[in-house]
DNA sequence: CGCGTTTGACCTGCGC
DNA sequence: GCGCAGGTCAAACGCG
């Protein structure tokens, strides 16, 4: 808590969300080869073209971080409509992300294709197909070039309902099994997952900042901290205090560049972010988002689905001089421009933005 | 006292 | 099967 602070300039990044060990395998494989996508390489992503933009998904609620500009991400594609399953053709970018995800957390990639689990018409589950000859990039160079991205139908949200059932199974036997916890404590515990664990989205961004811990607006414990392979940074592991929230977030710096953090959010919530209370700052110049021209684009969080009116009529993204917080939800407006707040760029939170060509040759990172 | 952090132990999955 | 590394738990502790 005590370590937010103030001048936080944000990358984005989608990770995977389902978790398909022996897709991953042979994902990873190819991956490996063209080295673009283990976690080392840290591959940014350009946000689909604002063409595209009103058939993104608008669902999935981890917070996502304030949007840079376009021009400093690469493009990788997605297939949303085989659901990122490779078995259903070419390598999608829910594959990528999925390889991604075992890549590390310093590994840059937007998910425009995340299924939401609980909401989300079908029109709302668009999904990006990738251009061909760009479904996996030869190089960072080649990621830097937008892809030209179409937008097709169809999004199949039943591995994230999947998700959310198991999700809740596995909450109502914790349940159960925290009674029987208390007779055997610690060293007696009944191990809690006796099924694979189903992984929420994950949403990866980085900062340039100084401190670890971003204000996003929403209540953070602190329930970890890690020590991780190769890098003299621990990752420190946080989770939604608001109850019922089950969503997570993993904070740790990067080792080869200090001064950023990379944020790694896991599940939706399932409330507003209390920051939203306050619309002040940046959400109170709203117009100003309008004029915007990067593509970028954000899902809207669960809770704003389910209210629009509620949560949603204006882009918040709050900055404060004391912490840095930034509540990413924009409006229809904004997310058709798929602009990254002017406001931002005009204070200078982005133009630190971690450059794409900020690539790791590493091998190969688990996370 | 409530809430958040620290930290060592434990759990889990994966590669060899 | 074993070892490693990531992820999680929960007791202990600190702070307001």
């Amino acid at each position: 808590m005590n370590e937010m602070k103030q001048n936080h300039n944000i990358s984005i990044v989608r990770i995977n969300s389902v978790e398909k060990r022996e897709e991953k395998k042979e994902l990873t494989r190819t991956a490996l080869k063209t080295e673009n996508f283990n976690m080392a390489n840290s591959a940014f992503i350009t946000p689909p073209p604002t063409s595209d933009i009103d058939h993104m998904p608008n669902v999935f609620s981890p917070p996502p971080p304030p949007p840079p500009p376009s021009s400093i991400f690469d493009m990788i594609p997605c297939d949303i409509s085989t659901g990122g399953d490779p078995k259903a053709g070419s390598l999608g970018f829910m594959d990528l992300l999925d390889i991604n995800q075992d890549f590390g957390a310093s590994a840059f990639l937007f998910d425009w294709c995340n299924q939401n689990p609980v909401v989300g018409s079908p029109q709302q589950q668009q999904s990006f197909v990738p251009s061909p000859a760009s479904s996996v990039p030869e190089t960072s160079e080649v990621l830097n070039n937008p892809a030209t991205p179409n937008s097709s139908a169809s999004i199949s949200s039943s591995s994230n309902e999947a998700g959310e059932d198991a999700f809740q199974q596995v909450k109502a036997g914790d349940q159960e099994e925290e009674q029987d916890q208390d007779k055997n404590k610690k060293q007696l515990k009944p191990k809690k997952r006796s099924q694979k664990r189903l992984r929420e989205p994950r949403f990866a961004f980085m900062t340039k900042s100084e401190v670890d811990h971003l204000d996003d607006g929403y209540r953070w414990r602190k329930y970890g901290q890690k020590a991780v392979k190769n890098s003299p940074y621990p990752r420190s592991y946080y989770r939604c205090t608001s109850a019922g929230c089950g969503v997570k977030k993993r904070v740790e710096r990067s080792s080869d560049d200090p001064s950023i953090v990379v944020t790694t959010y896991e599940g939706q919530h399932i409330h507003p972010s209390p920051v939203i209370r306050g619309s002040i700052g940046i959400l109170a110049d709203s117009s100003r988002f309008g004029a915007a021209t990067s593509s970028f684009v954000f899902p809207q969080p669960l809770y704003q689905q389910k209210d629009a009116s509620m949560y949603s009529s204006s882009p918040s993204l709050n900055f404060t001089s004391s912490t840095t917080r930034f509540s990413p939800s924009f409006s229809l407006q904004e997310r058709r421009l798929g602009s990254p707040p002017s406001l931002l760029r005009d204070h200078g939170l982005l133009q630190d933005i971690v450059p794409s060509q900020m690539i790791r040759k590493e091998s190969k990172e688990e996370w």
